[in-house]
DNA sequence: TTAGGGTTCG
């Protein structure tokens, strides 16, 4: 079409009949970019530029259908350009982490504002980021599947870090730790979220924590526990660094989205000595004097925002570190040490059974809802270190508080199990399973679809299709879950020897409207063979992953639990009757968010506040090598 | 279209 643009990516629906194909290629060769110097601006036209990041403001709602993001930058002519994105999609915008990052952005307008000449984004503008620093990673940040980026690109932000260096653009500090924070100042906070709650339609709390402890006493937030996202009670060591950071108006929306456990940068957060009335507190804070407060105030004056940082990040790296040597220091236990429980915690469970461990099942007691357990109830309870010396084979209850729980965050707790080669494995996060969509999609070549598939239009939000199996094509991660949410099943395939294949099997092999099913990479026979809906009311997962030759990979929560009694201390894990202790199914965890909560809520109710002396009656059974725990609440 | 850097209601 004279339309398309060479050189570029275009999308469209295809309605093809009969035995119609349609090969779209996509140009190998590669545009050579030009870009101006920032003093080489003439009004109206449309160039692209690299820049030094002197000032930023993270992508915050415009008043328009917009998110905006607002820059400075300069380059070596010294000229400093402010710079406006508007796009809808955020992650379309730069990602600029810090002062004196880098950013190459193209198809940007030059246009007059108060006097002065400064850019604005224009149709099919993309932007890229980078580290600032002399011999930083040269990684660029984007959102982009497909970029163009080569050797000249490379030099251009050599030169531009060199340069920058020479000019001392780069910050000294760009964020404080907790520990160096100075009363009555602004700064940067780099965190990790361990809570958060809603405060009132203006002001959420994010308690975070960087693992370094603040000289001054910190203000203590108070809110209802159940309206508190994340655990409600940590170990006093663990509450002492953490920092309750309120934040208002136009954060809060950001702040809602922010999962647990993610690592953020705070920017312009206030420190604020002294007692200040915190809106929607249960206890009598204003009588506090010495302590600080932090405050993201609304607006995004200096900057103010906030912004997640991906877990790659230097940054986040270095904070990992530190806060794991907290947590190593913390967790010491006298008969295991930390790389033996690293060890088991990194391994599959079917060596766990060479240790002696536990597992954890809910009692009856607990929730009505349960089966009723094998076990009798008149046991008398054991300590925990009568439990450790006894043989394993027997019934017992334990009386003992849950001290503590890993994972924090639950998306961890959620594994893969396969059920034949019994090996246990993380769930693979969306940026690596998108790769493996981009990459799948930049194979192309001739590819002859098999002859019981039809080729075809599909049209968005199909209802009632339960007996239809769509196998897509070159398509983005984000697309196909767009898809998915009309259809029930869709398998994503690619090109391979001229025929069609199955995805690497790291990513899901299917996708049934929220959920999505994985195969086993060691067990699997991967071919793409028609699916027979006869005889079967619902093609489900299992019935493709048997006609795909897939190994279909079961969810399972994993947990570390820490139980304490007055004699010691004992390390469990919650696994093969996790579904049953929370009372819902792992694959729905992986999809919902209620499933989620609820499991949130669960172990909250059973890691008592500090101080209190609500117990729990555990009832264990040992057999081999595991004990296997039955929970009631007295 | 929107914003167009420049501290707060808390």
């Amino acid at each position: 079409s004279p339309t398309f643009r060479k050189d570029k990516l275009h999308r469209c629906n295809l309605l093809l009949s009969g035995d119609a194909c349609v090969y779209v290629s996509r140009s190998t060769k590669t545009t050579k970019y030009t870009y101006v110097r920032l003093n080489d601006l003439k009004v109206g036209s449309v160039v692209n530029v690299y820049g030094v990041v002197v000032f930023f403001k993270q992508p915050f709602r415009s008043r328009g259908t917009d998110f905006c993001s607002s820059l400075k930058i300069t380059d070596q002519s010294n000229q400093k350009i402010s710079c406006t994105i508007f796009c809808d999609k955020v992650d379309s915008h730069p990602k600029i982490f810090q002062i004196g990052d880098i950013v190459r952005m193209h198809r940007f307008k030059a246009q007059f504002f108060k006097d002065t000449i400064m850019l604005v984004n224009t149709f099919g503008f993309s932007v890229m980021a980078f580290d600032g620093a002399v011999g930083g990673a040269m990684e660029p940040r984007t959102s982009s599947r497909t970029y163009h980026f080569d050797q000249d690109d490379q030099r251009a932000v050599e030169e531009l870090r060199l340069w920058a260096a020479n000019q001392g653009l780069l910050p000294l500090v760009p964020t404080t730790p907790l520990s160096a924070v100075q009363p009555k100042t602004y700064f940067n906070l780099t965190c990790q979220l361990l809570a958060k709650a809603p405060v009132d339609s203006t002001c959420t709390l994010l308690r975070v924590w960087d693992g370094t402890r603040c000289p001054r006493s910190l203000l203590k937030v108070i809110v209802e526990p159940n309206v508190t996202e994340g655990p409600s009670s940590l170990s006093s060591a663990k509450e002492n660094l953490i920092a309750n950071v309120l934040v208002y108006d136009n954060h809060v929306e950001f702040a809602r989205q922010l999962k647990l456990g993610a690592f953020l940068r705070i920017y312009n957060l206030r420190a604020i000595p002294g007692s200040s009335k915190v809106p929607g507190l249960t206890s009598s804070q204003s009588e506090e004097v010495d302590h600080l407060a932090f405050h993201l105030h609304g607006g995004t004056a200096y900057g103010r925002g906030i912004r997640l940082l991906p877990e790659n990040s230097p940054d986040v790296q270095e904070l990992k570190r530190v806060i794991e040597a907290f947590e190593e220091d913390e967790d010491k236990v006298p008969e295991l040490n930390d790389s033996e429980m690293l060890d088991v915690w990194c391994t599959p469970p079917e060596s766990l059974g060479m240790r002696t461990d536990f597992v954890l099942m809910r009692d009856s007691n607990v929730c009505c809802l349960c089966s009723e357990r094998s076990c009798s109830h008149n046991i008398q309870p054991v300590t925990l270190s009568e439990l450790k010396r006894s043989e394993p084979g027997r019934d017992h209850h334990v009386r003992v508080q849950l001290r503590s729980y890993e994972p924090l965050r639950l998306h961890q707790a959620l594994k893969l199990y396969c059920s034949k080669c019994e090996t246990m494995q993380d769930v693979p996060d969306d940026e690596l399973v998108a790769e493996l969509f981009s990459e799948a999609s930049r194979y192309s070549g001739p590819c002859t679809p098999p002859q019981w598939a039809l080729s075809g239009q599909v049209s968005l939000m199909s209802e009632g299709k339960s007996k239809e199996l769509i196998f897509l094509m070159g398509a983005t991660l984000e697309e196909t879950c767009r898809l998915a949410d009309g259809y029930q099943n869709i398998v994503p395939v690619r090109p391979s020897g001229g025929h069609l294949a199955l995805l690497d099997l790291s990513a899901p092999f299917l996708f049934r409207g929220r959920k999505r099913y994985y195969g086993c990479k060691q067990c699997s026979e991967a071919a793409l063979t028609e699916v027979s809906a006869e005889g079967v009311q619902v093609i489900d997962e299992k019935v493709i992953a048997e006609a795909l030759g897939v190994q279909l990979l079961q969810f399972v929560l994993l947990m570390k639990l820490k139980l304490q009694d007055a004699t010691d201390t004992l390390d469990v894990f919650l696994w093969r009757d996790a579904e049953l202790f929370f009372n819902v199914s792992a694959e729905d965890v992986a999809a919902d968010q209620e499933a989620q909560s609820s499991i949130c809520h669960t172990v909250e109710s059973l890691c008592p506040a500090e101080g209190s002396t609500g117990m729990s009656v555990f009832n264990t059974h040992t057999h081999t090598h595991t004990i296997i725990f039955s929970v009631g609440v007295c």
